[in-house]
DNA sequence: CGTATATTTGAGGGTAATCAACCTATGTGG
DNA sequence: CCACATAGGTTGATTACCCTCAAATATACG
């Protein structure tokens, strides 16, 4: 649900000037399905698809060999996930929720580039300013800037769905859940945010939140 | 000085099947020298030019209100750098020593794709690689595993050369310089490395480095 | 050789991790 | 409909790691 601002965008003189969300033609696809939890691919295994999510979420994670794990993105309903640098898969992917996921096997031969850059460059910008938080800044400012990334994915409206599970939030922001669930508690107290429910909040002082998110 | 494997890498489909390293043709541009510590472009100016380091390194960083830095990527001689996903940048970048770079405007509605690509796609698996280190592993990981780094980057030898200061490899690492220096004394002491000079360090003990590393 | 900068070392404190207990939703079967 | 089980989430006490502040030492440079 990535609410594409109508205004043109201007755009580098190396990229193509077409449609700026590119949508993949040809025989449309089946979309598969996958339940909580499902993994989509893994890593090591032989890479060459690509993945536009239906409906649902997906986390795309990396373990280190204690368990330990970094959820690198979240990909939400209209993203796409998947390409690879080589013809190996660096990271897992698994479905969050029940998740409909559209595979694209492009035909051998067939050169996708000006599709994919686009995607692959903002894919970079995201990964590089995630590196920020996670280098830089508090754990306060790291759920701060998860919420209003959050928000601002869905459209930048005040109630926000977070499809995933508060260890999953600490796997992506690089904390324990117990600080995560803290910081919940502290934006609570403070009437930055309220929750519905477990996985649907919203947000009350919106200036305060990208105040702490700096 | 990035050493490419001669053996055949397999490409995923959507890639196209051409030269692995893209090297930019057309009238040969003339090269840019920046002295250490000189801005090369800056968050916020308008994007559109791609970058090639001839000699040199160049750091990648974004700032935070306060003036905490966070070093995204480091590129050294070969490597190119300075696309965007849109025509702003969204990062500094700035010569650490004296570097020789190769501007390359393309010239309008030239589609640079196929070329820029693989190398958008090593960028994205590179930051999310360093995620993982941001988000989950502790002071002394993170030093192995840029040692690691700057070790394979430079063809695996046992001399590394640190063209950055212990200050960037902190802003790098989401560390101090102290921390940095501390671990420094520690792989010192454990005889996993051995310095040769503050900017040339030895790896004495690769295996142990790389078990650090994870 | 002297100054400025970079790096190392030391002492103390704060933030988030760890360990542990409790609470709350959700779902199942009686 | 309720009792119960279970997974997910919250709260509390303590610890550990890294940051901060401060000083000493090493290196680079005019």
């Amino acid at each position: 649900m990535h609410v594409q601002a109508s205004a043109k965008i201007e755009l580098p003189s190396y990229l193509p000037h077409q449609s700026p969300a590119p949508v993949f033609e040809g025989p449309t696809t089946p979309v598969s399905f996958f339940p909580a939890g499902a993994e989509i691919y893994a890593q090591g295994e032989k890479a060459g698809a690509l993945y536009q999510v239906e409906f649902g979420a997906v986390r795309i994670y990396r373990l280190l060999a204690d368990g330990r794990r970094q959820i690198s993105a979240f990909h939400l309903a209209g993203e796409t996930f998947g390409f690879e640098a080589d013809a190996t898969h660096h990271f897992f992917a698994e479905a969050i929720s029940a998740t409909g996921v559209r595979v694209f096997r492009t035909p051998c031969g067939m050169d996708m580039s000006r599709q994919l850059l686009p995607l692959a460059l903002r894919g970079l910008t995201r990964a590089q300013e995630h590196l920020l938080v996670l280098g830089r800044q508090n754990a306060i400012e790291r759920v701060a800037a998860f919420l209003v990334e959050m928000s601002e994915r869905q459209g930048g409206l005040q109630q926000v769905e977070l499809p995933m599970s508060r260890n999953d939030i600490g796997d992506y922001l690089g904390l324990t859940i117990e600080t995560v669930s803290r910081v919940f508690t502290r934006l609570k107290e403070k009437c930055v945010i309220r929750l519905l429910s477990l996985r649907s909040i919203e947000i009350l002082k919106r200036d305060t939140l990208l105040a702490m998110a700096e």
